[in-house]
DNA sequence: GTGTAATCGTTTAATATTGAACTAAAAAGG
DNA sequence: CCTTTTTAGTTCAATATTAAACGATTACAC
């Protein structure tokens, strides 16, 4: 903090800590309401991590390591462990040993899981239209950047902790 | 729907589906980091999931029964259970039988309730601040009406469906 | 009234996640 | 070099959640 604030200052974001509380509360409902509609989609196969690490892997390009997908996901190493021997179970991905690092392994999205992705967006559609539908276009396009820009406090907020 | 949608507005529909999966891919990782956050600032003898019911029992008037408090948090009567049991051997709320209804329970806060949620409050405010700070209240207060109707689209959504 | 529906809260088994401990391998610092 | 520290991935016990089944109670239809 480069300049020591003013009383008023201090006041103003001790309201303003209630919208900030208001807003992630209302973050989270949003987050569980469509975590529920994903997990649906994804169906028996698929859990809602599961199509979360497809999803990434098809649509970002570069080598994915297990620990870099378990920080990009915000978890821990042990529950991606999980994740992808699941998906590896239903050959959905590929997981090989990094022949530079012995340490390392990396993961690669396979046919079935490019497939199994694209299934599961199919069946979400539907919804992701109604809801633009209800809400229109440019509400959503709305709340994109103020919400990266929330993302990127919180994820330096964290940074600043660990 | 009233009116058949001309190929232009499915098409238009189509092209924002991929903003809604946008938003609420944001929004699942800001929730994902809050949780984090919260569960911190709760500490060892309250959860994320108790904080939340406290609060709620703080701020919003009337009767709680569990099944109300399950359906406003989107969880399961399951999960509503085992919270409200762990909350009660941490003297932190009343469950008691309703005498019109012998199905039903309510479910009061206490003294202690109240302080254990006042105390992660406080915990959670710097950061809460902090957030204000970097962002700017504005772009905050921007949010909430915006959010406020997508929740209240995904609650309409899976209404329609159960 | 009576039989059928629906609701409430709990319990159970299955699954997912965390935190911590652990092994192996690489990086960093003298 | 050699030691120390960091990183990668796995495993394990503890905890939380879900879906489903259940018993008890109320509401509804006729």
């Amino acid at each position: 903090m480069k300049h020591p604030r003013s009383k008023a200052e201090q006041s103003r974001n001790l309201v303003g800590a209630e919208v900030a509380f208001q807003v992630l509360n209302e973050i989270g409902i949003i987050a569980q309401l469509s975590r529920v509609e994903l997990e649906r989609a994804a169906g028996d196969t698929l859990s809602g991590a599961g199509f979360g690490v497809l999803n990434h892997l098809a649509r970002l390009p570069g080598e994915w390591s297990p620990a870099r997908l378990a920080r990009a996901f915000q978890v821990t190493k042990g529950a991606m462990t999980n994740t992808l021997q699941r998906l590896e179970a239903a050959d959905c991905i590929l997981v090989i040993a990094d022949p530079m690092d012995g340490r390392a392994k990396h993961v690669r999205i396979t046919e079935t899981g490019l497939r199994a992705r694209e299934a599961t967006l199919a069946r979400l559609a539907p919804g992701m239209a109604s809801l633009v539908q209800t809400l229109g276009a440019d509400t959503l396009h709305a709340l994109v950047p103020n919400l990266t820009r929330l993302r990127a406090a919180l994820d330096a907020a964290r940074e600043g902790r660990s």
